[in-house]
DNA sequence: ACCTTATGCATAACCGCTTTTGCAAGTCAA
DNA sequence: TTGACTTGCAAAAGCGGTTATGCATAAGGT
């Protein structure tokens, strides 16, 4: 009958009062160091384990974070790229760890419910949509927010991103440089910063080098939908030359529609795509992609979030990731012309 | 400044004590009808919403439920199929956080310290691997454990998985009816119980159908794997007619080496998968798979573990749940022939 | 009419932890 | 010596609920 061992436990195994105990492990409180470490010690051999929620309760922090990962409701978004989450949301994981803190899910369905429910000292929202909810929630409830990717809505507070500006300039410079002149864009309509922000950059770029705009609307993120805004393109009289994907699973779709065409890639049609992923990677042909540093990302949010909540000092404003241009087949050619 | 909205100003508003306002919400108590609906609706109309934190101190448990997804060291992990894994934890994420648990990850890597530093009542570990350094400490600590796939050095415990006997059966009955006679399997090598599972039902089922085996190991979990893996099998002078891969994204790869080897899928070759996604879907040609029912197995799992902390009379042993065989073009043919 | 039992609700004691306050003992300057 | 500070720690008051207990009053049995 192993019971839980609280504070109780600890400051009666240590002599001295659950003040103290909890005093010294939150190292608020006058206390001599050498108090402390003595009941650091006991505590550590007890196994003892904090109650969240008492914690919660007594006004203190949890040492919980809020993981939300919005969504949006009329599109299937099926989570664009697996490989770019999963790398975000296991770094940010790891990096919260080392401060002490741990990563809760909120599951993007029933976002504010769940929020509501998770006694979470801050939040990080992957992605957020406009009007998101469960930022709404947040910001009613004072819990410092940190997102990746920026509100559409609302520019200002505190979130970090791909230098998509730069980004998008360099594969169009790329693609440029292998000989594209009419590249065209496959994107869902703009429902994230970083969409919005990769069509200007492209807008922008097509401005500055005299050439057409050249946009597929993929009516989802997935391989379908890629497959559906391309062929639309490739049946055109006056065919685009390359295509850059706003994201990986989009691109491959892009192939399929070029395969079903019987366009050759990367003779006809030059195939780049935002994102880096495993399945980018073995693509027939491998697949140009710009790889976005998810680690990176989430990192410097989980950082910048524990940084909020702790009160410590942070500049105002948003944090740029760069990006790392990965050039394979689907825009080199050589390889394929070897064959 | 707009004050939360507690049990102590909904009775205020209706009149009554804090006991009876928290017996009309649960039910409990001696209450007449006519004031336990006044009060329910005082309360939904001030929006009410009960502190989790709180609701919790008063039971025993913290309300937190640790996530471990294990791994494997020595192979690219890299999570075999996203939308398994994404459909898994999003259910059982809703479902702890109906029941007033929240989920919280910790990272493969770092299992055990991450375990250590998350005060959970009990832990949800995804495909546990042998030797797991995340187990063993959680046994240690005394926390009630539910595995996802059973663990392979020992049986015992509480775990949620498909009947992947009945599973591999469905699959290789459907294979050989649409006319397939040397039907190989393409796996990487046996980390995980649901793989040991379906080569044992394989090895079964091809001793039972006087059929010979033929083992296609994989290097990894990705396409990459099931490329090389499927190249090597479809080199062989007396190559298969079909190919069980046990991930979709392994079959991804068959499909893809097939290709680069000018076999035709289905029409020389029928190619089905274990787990469902889009991928799978959108594949060319479609993939047949066999759906596991993630969410199922998220539910079931949570549902166990909480039963398991908070005390409560569960049946021993695990749960098996259903497999469902979604039958596509890669090997059904039809379509194709169509073509 | 009187005792028992059921009914309707309030009082108060927790739950585990944080935080404010208080107090004794030690330190120091005047 | 003495008042003014520190220092080291404990007592106690919450936090927002749940639940055991108690106590009127009403209903039912004899």
């Amino acid at each position: 009958m192993r019971q839980r061992i609280g504070i109780k436990e600890v400051a009666a195994a240590a002599g001295v009062s659950t003040t103290t105990v909890s005093h010294a492990l939150s190292g608020k409180g006058r206390l001599p160091e050498g108090t402390r470490a003595r009941v650091r010690e006991v505590a550590e051999q007890l196994g003892y384990r904090p109650n969240v929620s008492a914690r919660k309760l007594g006004g203190g922090s949890t040492g919980l974070l809020a993981l939300a990962v919005s969504q949006v409701e009329d599109l299937t978004f099926q989570l664009g790229d697996f490989d770019y989450f999963a790398s975000l949301i296991r770094e940010a994981t790891t990096a919260a760890l080392d401060r002490g803190y741990a990563l809760a899910i909120a599951p993007a369905a029933a976002a504010e419910d769940a929020l509501h429910k998770i006694p979470a000292d801050g939040a990080l929202v992957v992605d957020p949509v406009p009007d998101d909810a469960s930022i709404a929630y947040l910001r009613g409830q004072g819990v410092p927010i940190v997102t990746t990717g920026r509100l559409l809505d609302d520019g200002d507070g505190y979130w970090v991103d791909n230098d998509h500006a730069a980004g998008v300039g360099r594969v169009l410079d790329h693609l440029h440089a292998v000989g594209a002149r009419r590249i065209a864009l496959v994107a869902p309509r703009s429902f994230a910063s970083y969409i919005v922000d990769v069509r200007a950059g492209y807008a922008g770029w097509c401005a500055a080098h005299d050439c057409e705009e050249i946009v597929g609307i993929a009516p989802d993120v997935t391989e379908q939908g890629g497959f559906a805004a391309s062929s639309a393109l490739l049946s055109d009289p006056d065919p685009p030359d390359a295509i850059y994907a706003v994201l990986d699973r989009l691109a491959i779709g892009v192939l399929l529609a070029a395969a079903a065409a019987d366009v050759d890639v990367p003779g006809d049609l030059r195939v780049a795509a935002c994102t880096d992923s495993v399945a980018a990677q073995t693509a027939r042909p491998p697949l140009t992609t710009l790889g976005l540093n998810p680690e990176q990302i989430g990192r410097e949010a989980i950082g910048l979030l524990i940084d909020l909540v702790e009160g410590l000092p942070v500049s105002p404003g948003h944090r740029l990731v760069p990006t790392t241009l990965i050039e394979r087949e689907s825009t080199l050619g050589s390889p394929a012309r070897a064959r």
